[in-house]
DNA sequence: CTGAAAGCGCTTACAG
DNA sequence: CTGAAAGCGCTTACAG
């Protein structure tokens, strides 16, 4: 097969000497600021006119150079594989599309040498903005991103080194905890697995957990935890040991995140006989996971408003680092049984 | 708040200035190319101190600018919600960051003008090449692709303007429905749903449906088709029509994609009770799918090699258009009751 | 061994 | 009303 043959771009000065011209007055019209300039209104229609005609496509990275401004906006996740930052994505580049801007994602996989090394790359390529989402160490990339004086947003999980969106996880916890109150016998038949100890989502989400516990008088010393990650094979991995002691399975399981769910999922296609009266909480959802055969309350943080909440921010010129912005998560009721279930209020 | 201070980036002017040197020595030693212009040693590794010390990044767009190599390599996909296309997004960033470069990847919705949009905002930020995932109507993109003179690969979905890599949707589809036809009792009773008539990949597939219905003795001109498209509600609908029909719903499902799959998850959880000894197949893989209460087999596409494959093709300089490259998925088979099914070979 | 210089494609005061 | 010119930060023959 040929090489593909050498084309060469057009630029404003292709355009500017068919149209007779200087290169000045072509990018005046195309920027649209010939008015201003009082550039004369026929000069302005053969400019344009030889512009679409020649197929004219503006380099935008030297546009970039000369202005500073590269119309690029930098999201981090941990990964793409996942609903909430999936959904997180796609509502993020239609607010970038809407101003006129490029996101560009890439995702850490949850590894920080790996978020620093895509924090730099996005600085490298001069991004105007950068949201880090779902980082659990958001302060090294802050500070790259003040190295670079370009704005930073914590997305999903906060931090001290810029303005934080993040979900209600506290009150979307407790909520959720109220729905699986009713179905346990004893405090020690319900049990919160995943995320890990220390990190702030889910020492929040503990929290709201044991208020609802403390609430219905199920106690607090007693619930058990299972600080098992953001794994499907190390929940899954938690179960199996749930399943394995004396007295078994717990009937209320409230899950913390959707991996640690995923690592559910296969232990209820496996051991299905063991979830027999089970319910399920779960900080987060998927449309797939709310089909699963058992019932299930999910948590689904509204990506919608996290997402306005961040452009609003990136939109105005202040600094309001250290700032959090709490946006309420909504209660999906997913699986049919679970509709009947009475919510046993807490007594305030 | 106060608002950002301005921070001036440090370029290799100021590196040159307190090294002592000039702007062209920095730039051979921070390229590594000093050696071969004989840069002294002491010299290098003064100016690479300072650079280290005045914590210098360089500037990509610039140096794109310049060399007209920017090491963005540009990815069309139709949406980030979706695992097929979350998996081959992780792939390429991890192929991408091997090779030193950064994808920059952005969604279409399936709508044409989207794509056109965001393919030309790609080409805009000078993308070095682009992978167009996905797409039905690849041309038109690279075709814009050509006229940058960007080299384009389509993935997933072929077309005749670009190489593409594509999965071996008719053997796969085989394979699957031959899982799938020791549960039909008669023609009438195994369904294929989902995707759009004409569509490339949705027509390769029945084919291969197609084919081991006949291999299976179970004819072909009764096979009944729904044509529902990508979306869940309108393969909701399709399974709601279905089972309002006197003979009530198929007990062998062949449903084309992860989407359609996903209006099936809804129609079981509200009307499990239809589904009683009905079994599924479904091309494409989902880690919560696999776990539905039913026997489902599962196509997985190769993502790993699919990757490999384009990487492959971009990594060369030759130009393949209109040539495919086709990668066998694998089959998975996800649920507990399946794995006892024999698989009824065909009569070849 | 190293510096001066041109140039990548664009924008924008400035002078006329 | 419009053009010449400088400059964004970098690379790379070229001359010395």
């Amino acid at each position: 097969m040929a090489k593909r043959p050498k084309v060469r771009k057009i630029t404003i000065y292709d355009i500017a000497r068919t149209a007779g011209t200087s290169s000045a007055t072509v990018s005046l019209v195309l920027n649209g600021t010939w008015e201003k300039y009082r550039i004369n209104v026929d000069t302005a229609a053969k400019v344009s006119r030889v512009a679409k005609e020649m197929g004219y496509r503006a380099n935008l990275r030297a546009r970039g150079l000369r202005t500073n401004r590269t119309g690029l906006v930098g999201m981090v996740i941990p990964h793409h594989r996942n609903r909430f930052f999936a959904g997180l994505v796609e509502n993020c580049e239609r607010a970038a599309h809407s101003r006129g801007l490029c996101p560009i994602v890439v995702s850490t996989q949850r590894d920080h040498e790996t978020e620093i090394y895509v924090a730099r790359a996005l600085l490298a390529q001069q991004v105007d903005s950068m949201i880090l989402a779902g980082s659990s160490q958001p302060d090294a990339v802050n500070r790259l991103c003040d190295e670079s004086a370009i704005r930073c947003v914590n997305l999903d999980l906060p931090g001290q080194g810029a303005y934080s969106v993040v979900s209600d996880n506290r009150a979307g916890a407790r909520a959720l905890t109220e729905r699986l109150v009713p179905f346990a016998r004893s405090p020690a038949d319900i049990h919160f697995m995943g995320g890990i100890e220390g990190e702030h989502a889910t020492e929040l989400r503990l929290t709201g957990f044991r208020e609802a516990l403390e609430a219905a008088g199920l106690g607090t010393a007693t619930a058990e935890v299972s600080f098992c990650g953001y794994r499907p094979d190390t929940s899954r991995a938690a179960l199996d040991a749930l399943a394995a002691r004396p007295e078994g399975m717990p009937r209320a399981l409230f899950i913390n995140s959707i991996t640690a769910l995923e690592g559910f999922a296969t232990f209820l296609r496996d051991r299905l006989h063991l979830c027999r009266g089970c319910v399920v909480a779960c900080f987060d959802w998927d449309p797939f996971a709310a089909c699963l055969p058992l019932p299930i309350f999910m948590m689904r943080q509204d990506v919608e408003a996290l997402t306005e909440a961040c452009f609003d921010y990136l939109d105005q010129p202040e600094d309001w680092r250290g700032q959090s912005k709490v946006i309420s998560p909504k209660l999906v009721v997913a699986a049919g049984d679970a509709k009947a279930v009475p919510v046993r209020r807490a007594a305030v």
